[in-house]
DNA sequence: ACGGAAAGCGGACCGACGGTCCGCATTTTA
DNA sequence: TAAAATGCGGACCGTCGGTCCGCTTTCCGT
């Protein structure tokens, strides 16, 4: 194709790029307390540089959420149960959920990074389509349980990074507090009659 | 008290910034669309009187927001049922839902405007806890039903506005269409065995 | 009605940010 | 090793939210 493998400093210089940036979301308070010149200073590297790398700043914290995501993403596509595409519905549907909302507890920096990024983000974001169908699909799975597309919807809208900063900063709720109030939540929703 | 009743000329130039800013929202695709400037152009006044009037960007959107929210708030408070007081817990939830719903669908340029304002807004918006309250205790009188507190949280981040304006816009789903969408996912969480 | 004081007005101005640009350095390739 | 291609860096730009201060308007006691 018309692929070009990219020069030995370039990649180096995205590596650091990735680690500076990561360093940097996690110490900061708020996202917005990191900027374009901080990473590329903390990279040891000029701004040019950072925005060739990257084209602009969505672009580069979608590259970071990414790269934190794979394993999960590895583990949702082809790990053991509860996660893996063999577990039942009913067992895989919470899993995915509680997986997600560790996720997020682990890297709240980011998360807070990528949905405060875009205007209506994060559902521009390409992985939430993904992670929609594949909760969708689990949902479908469930006996007794209609319009599963809206309801993806609506549960992953409760493990957003925004509301699991609250609840688990302001509010004061600890993390194995807030899985169980998740998990409580969604037997409630797949409990039909 | 300490309350001095504000100038007329200072009255008037508030409306009309409230006016402005309201139809300049309206107008425009995004929010990030409508600089201050802007607003302030519009109403036909100097920025340093739109900034006197509100303080700042947040605080002009809140106070847009809070006057639209007004009657369905009172309605809330003191009206008739399905909204108001008076209504019994299981047919006052959805109702409080739909409504909220529909207040997004209605006002979706406002309602985005105000969740992408702060850093990690809707949460840090009184109204949200007001809404949140309001939700919890009528979901405590619904039977068989333990976890209000979280249940409430995440109904409501079921109705955000980027949620909203997703599955409307980009989805391309009618407002009937969600609506019942909405009803069916609340009557799946209220169904407890 | 009037005059001074308090309140408000407006737009030039500021600092910061995301993003661009282009002369120079480094790497790759023949 | 020389030429071509790619990448580098930081000065620079446009824009935005927000401030400041000399001037105008309104208010209120007399």
């Amino acid at each position: 194709m018309t692929e070009r493998k990219p020069r030995k400093d370039a990649a180096r210089n995205r590596a650091a790029l990735l680690a500076a940036a990561d360093d940097l979301f996690a110490r900061c308070e708020s996202p917005d307390d990191v900027t374009m010149s901080d990473v590329a200073a903390a990279a040891g590297v000029g701004k040019g540089t950072l925005f060739r790398a990257f084209g602009d700043r969505t672009a580069l914290i979608r590259a970071l959420y990414a790269a934190r995501l794979e394993p999960l993403e590895r583990a949702v596509a082809e790990g053991p149960p509860p996660l893996g595409p063999g577990t039942p519905a009913p067992e895989r549907v919470p899993a995915l959920l509680d997986a997600v909302l560790c996720f997020k507890l682990d890297h709240r920096h980011l998360a807070l990074a990528l949905e405060g990024a875009g205007a209506d983000s994060p559902y521009q974001a390409e992985h939430y389509e993904r992670w929609h169908g594949l909760l969708r699909s689990a949902l479908a799975g469930v006996p007794g349980l209609a319009d599963g597309d809206f309801a993806a919807h609506a549960l992953l809208a409760a493990v957003r990074a925004d509301l699991v900063e609250y609840l688990a900063g302001a509010r004061g709720m600890g993390r194995d507090e807030l899985r169980a109030h998740l998990a409580e939540f969604v037997r409630q929703v797949l409990a039909g009659p």
